[in-house]
DNA sequence: TCTTTATCAAACAGGGTGTTGATAAGTCAA
DNA sequence: TTGACTTATCAACACCCTGTTTGATAAAGA
């Protein structure tokens, strides 16, 4: 679990274990790596990884829970003020460190990533900053092409949360709900670009 | 793949399988599943399983595609015209259905879901729907517990597109995209929401 | 230097995997 | 309905991966 305190067999084991897995990873599926595969490239006895995970998904849990505690940790050095600009540069923090470690992160976040992953994510992102947004002017028309993605994905967590709710909403609720929030984004969207853009 | 022209024992075969692999995909995680698990809960042949899947994650595409069929199926229903309010009835639809299929859409849509059966889903929607939608008056306060799932999970979306993109817009663009989609949403949200309903 | 402990090779039972040819059930035409 | 043809299902097989244990070795830390 920690790594602080880990002596530095350990901090090499696992530094070549996570290595060759991905690399394994930027290959095939996690389903279709076995512990002895990840240990052949990274040439560790396959008790040592025993020694420290159960399976390839508590590895990659383990990996997980390393990159969040690090997010947390570029979110945690911006506490002190609460001020707009500050946060814009909170964020982009965040994005940066992403692009640092942009190998896995790219595994994780990208089209066949981990779902559950990406919402821990966000959570502390959402949770710390966005939560006490200030209003500070007018949506960019260069960011058109990002209102479809950030709709799209919108609507994922609305139903996860009717599912979630063991839909006790109708259907006919959640339809109507489902088409105002859409309908009423992209109102603002034709709203906040009058110079004259298309998109798609 | 197809399912029309399937034997009488197929049909047989590939139902019992399904209903004791959705049974089994209640208690755990898929990658703790094993085929040898699943045809003794159906009382079938492993070798039969194996002369229609590769495995269970290739057990699970077809299953999605069965639904993704199905849904897109009803959405055709309703091509022929495309009034604002008949659109309304199209996402009725799609909600009815999942919730008809609630057992095996719970598993696909919820927490631990599968993220790319959601994007599958709802790129589909949003293509026959949502893109030609009409403005037709301002949100409902009620809906308001789904506008931070929406916000949420709209952020993926957004990251996703970066990490598909290359990361080629600087994470300094992205902290703005970001501040600026969640702060224009709840701007609108503020601004939407004046009156006192409630609803359950 | 001395103590601690992580890694390793080897070996093990156990279980899951994927494929074989034999058997039985389904399909269709007469 | 009968019979011939087709094909899905089955039991049995050999193989590989798993997860754990052993004691020996050597590297780390104090």
């Amino acid at each position: 679990m920690g790594s602080k305190k880990d002596d530095r067999r350990v901090r090499y084991t696992k530094m070549v274990l996570k290595d060759s897995f991905i690399t394994l990873l930027e290959k095939k599926d996690i389903s279709k790596i076995s512990i002895k595969e990840i240990c052949e490239d990274a040439d560790i006895n396959r008790a040592t990884f025993y020694a420290h995970y159960n399976d390839q998904y508590d590895f990659m849990n383990q990996i997980q829970n390393e990159l969040l505690k690090n997010i947390e940790k570029h979110l945690s050095a911006f506490v002190q003020n609460d001020l707009p600009i500050v946060l814009a540069d909170m964020v982009e923090q965040i994005f940066g460190y992403v692009k640092e470690n942009a190998r896995i992160c790219k595994l994780l976040l990208s089209e066949r990533g981990d779902l559950n992953f990406q919402k821990r994510v966000f959570m502390l992102v959402y949770e710390k900053i966005i939560n006490n947004i200030a209003r500070d002017g007018a949506i960019s028309k260069a960011d058109a092409e990002y209102i479809h993605a950030f709709t799209l994905t919108g609507c994922i967590g609305v139903i996860q949360k009717w599912l979630n709710d063991d839909m006790k909403k109708s259907p006919r609720f959640m339809a109507e709900t489902i088409m105002k929030l859409t309908t009423v984004y992209q109102d603002l969207y034709r709203s906040s670009f009058k110079e004259g853009h298309e998109s798609r």
